[in-house]
DNA sequence: TCTGGGGTCCTTAATCTA
DNA sequence: TCTGTAGATTAAGGACCC
């Protein structure tokens, strides 16, 4: 199951301030100055406003609604009072962003009834509850569940049965699809494919050739309805950056340096909060016209010192040569954490494309290091000691040795 | 004409190293 | 000891998602 909250940020504040109900509210940047729009209520929809439309735009089309900034802070309470609801219908719950979140709702039927009123139920629990209304899909993966939920907007319910799979996608724009976006829709659309059954024309080497061996891999299967119906809750971040744009562009040297050690502070604070030592510093630079570089230093000593931090991206600043050019945006990133999970050190290789010579290889592996030294997974995912069936049961793509770095065996 | 902020993942190329 | 190279790592950019 999918569930999708219905314009989380602007209902909050309908719901919250009660003389917002019924007209177009904005969530986001406020007119006059630079930015998009965050979220928008259906009365503002109504004038063809919508996510990442610039802020500009949304004025000129609809002057006479409610602007308002994000209250980051109160909706990530509300999605956190969400959330727990969820955890009472099942222990599987991954959120996926402030306001969306998948749940396993496998072999819940003697508890609560079938998928259809397991859904009815989430949907009651959090209008009566805290007073906001979602949209709720339910599907044999999460690409189906996850299509479901964004097909009867705002207060869903969709269902679709396995057996359906085939032909509930077939209809579909390819950009309903996962990873496909503004170009590579494009690049479809000049072949002349808009729906996912014109997709399933393609062969496998065709969509490889053109998209890559990832992502035509994965838009390959996914018009065919396969995707993974995995719901891993325990999330580890890999990264944290805070990043700002100027109101105009910036060529003053104390301007940015007072901003980036603003910055150097903010990611400083949340890595020290959560115990993360990055090893990677990056600097993000925005130039005049949009032109976006990024520049980055691995540290010989990890480190999360507002000071150091500082120190590190101003540095990369001045090696940038890009210090005569004015800055919009400017922002720091820390990623490559030095404890903790995600260190793993994976020495992968191409899979065997049989099962046979995977497991025969995983045998060895095991015989050599022990059952526990060895982890499957799919490439970028975390490893785990024994395969999970949907591994099994297709051909993987990377088989590999996992070993913790520290520990050098 | 305009394009935020916080993320993840992938590709490509250069460089390092066993 | 020298050298070629596969594979790992680093760096930069970009697509995409919410």
């Amino acid at each position: 199951m999918h569930v999708d909250m219905d314009a989380f940020f602007a209902s909050v504040e309908q719901r919250d301030h009660p003389e917002l109900r019924g007209k177009p509210v904005v969530v986001g940047a406020l007119p006059g100055g630079r930015g998009v729009v965050s979220t928008c209520s259906y009365e503002a929809r109504v004038f063809g406003l919508h996510s990442a439309m610039p802020i500009s735009e949304a004025y000129r089309r609809c002057p006479q609604a409610v602007y308002l900034p994000a209250d980051l802070e109160r909706y990530a309470d509300v999605s956190e009072q969400v959330m727990a609801i969820l955890d009472r219908i099942s222990p599987l719950v991954e959120p996926v962003s402030i306001d969306e979140a998948y749940v396993d709702i496998a072999g819940l039927e003697k508890l609560f009834g079938p998928p259809l009123a397991i859904g009815q139920r989430v949907k009651r629990l959090v209008r009566d509850e805290l007073g906001l209304t979602l949209s709720v899909g339910i599907g044999p993966n999460r690409l189906i569940a996850k299509i479901a939920s964004d097909l009867h907007k705002p207060d869903g319910l969709t269902l679709v049965p396995a057996e359906q799979v085939l032909d509930f996608l077939a209809p579909l724009p390819v950009n309903v699809l996962r990873g496909v976006g503004k170009k590579t829709a494009a690049l479809l659309h000049d072949q002349g494919i808009r729906t996912v059954a014109q997709l399933r024309d393609l062969d496998t080497d065709e969509i490889e050739r053109r998209f890559g061996e990832s992502a035509g891999g994965h838009l390959y299967l996914q018009a065919r309805g396969v995707a993974s119906s995995a719901i891993v809750s325990g999330y580890q971040r890999k990264s944290i950056s805070q990043e700002r744009t100027f109101q105009v562009d910036v060529t003053d040297r104390g301007v940015l340096r007072d901003k980036l050690l603003k910055l150097a502070c903010g990611v400083g604070r949340i890595a020290r909060s959560q115990s993360l030592r990055p090893r990677v510093i990056t600097l993000k630079l925005r130039l005049t016209g949009f032109e976006t570089h990024t520049r980055q230093a691995t540290l010989d000593r990890p480190t999360h010192s507002d000071d150091e931090i500082f120190a590190v991206a101003w540095r990369l600043y001045q090696e940038s040569g890009m210090t005569a050019r004015p800055v919009r945006l400017i922002g720091i990133g820390l990623s490559h954490w030095a404890d903790g999970t995600g260190d793993q050190l994976g020495l992968f290789d191409r899979a065997p494309r049989r099962n046979e010579q995977l497991y025969r290889a995983v045998d060895a592996i095991k015989d050599k290091f022990g059952s526990k030294a060895i982890g499957l997974g799919a490439a970028g995912q975390t490893a785990v000691a024994e395969p999970p069936d949907e591994y099994a049961a297709g051909a993987p793509d990377h088989i590999g040795l996992v070993r913790d770095r520290r520990a050098r065996r």
